[in-house]
DNA sequence: TTCAAGACCTAGACTTAATCTAAACGCAAT
DNA sequence: ATTGCGTTTAGATTAAGTCTAGGTCTTGAA
């Protein structure tokens, strides 16, 4: 974190503030897919002070400037991914934990001929169990 | 409903009240995709003094008989769906609505690679726009 | 028919996620 | 120092969902 995570932050078009900064430096650095509670209660550990009011803004602002994407696909929970690039997701369904796949991992056909719907993007969300070599991976 | 949508609570072991009869004949029915509230909100028309609890109960139980499929997939929102054979989904982001698409609309390739995750199922989320044709549809 | 037991339902309190609001803060430019 | 604007704060509010304690209905046996 520091300057660098600063600049990301002007680069994408937002005022780094100390609070931006703080949540900046845990969701967009980690791979797990929290929900905004989980950032707060992260965040407050090195800012006390911080209110619930400005992480939701915060990762809502995050969303909006591209920096982040959001997810609901479990559980009626919305998460927040750091990976912007286009991925699946593969859902453990002991833990709740979402993993990403990579984009070339698997590959959907057929799409073209979906008669009457216009398709914007698509994502293919799997389920089951995650070997304990996928979880150390994530 | 009448008689047939008793038959079909008896044959999936469940026994049936009045209420749930009445939840029923509307969510085993539709082709919406309706929230908990939603089902709420139709159900008590023709049965005013029907509780929530009761109506959370019976979608529950519905869902563990195998009778409903239960997803989050857009705005944190748990929606059900009679639908219960292996379907894809479309989204329309303009409205929210969701469509479900047949199983051999899309196919999935690679799945068997994933290394390190067990695949119990999965299903493709299609995000875009509904033209009228599929709106009607559905 | 009557009664007890168990299943089912109800109203409302509670919990949790998320948003909203109004006031306060902080900093840049004057 | 002062003004002004963007940001943050605490707490109220809304909404989805669950829980609880008690009441009602149904069933089956006496």
């Amino acid at each position: 974190m520091g300057p660098r995570t600063a600049n990301l932050l002007r680069d994408a078009g937002i005022q780094p503030s100390a609070q931006r900064v703080a949540v900046a430096a845990y969701v967009l650095e980690t791979c797990d897919h929290p929900t905004a509670d989980q950032v707060w209660a992260r965040v407050r550990k090195s800012f006390p002070m911080i209110s619930r009011a400005t992480v939701y803004n915060t990762l809502n602002l995050f969303v909006k400037k591209g920096l982040l994407r959001q997810y609901t696909l479990a559980d009626g929970k919305t998460v927040f991914d750091a990976n912007v690039g286009r991925h699946h997701h593969f859902i453990d369904e002991r833990t709740g934990r979402i993993y990403d796949l990579p984009w070339e991992a698997l590959s959907v056909a057929k799409l073209d001929s979906l008669d009457g719907f216009e398709v914007r993007e698509y994502h293919v969300v799997v389920r089951g169990r995650a070997k304990s070599a996928a979880r150390r991976r994530a």
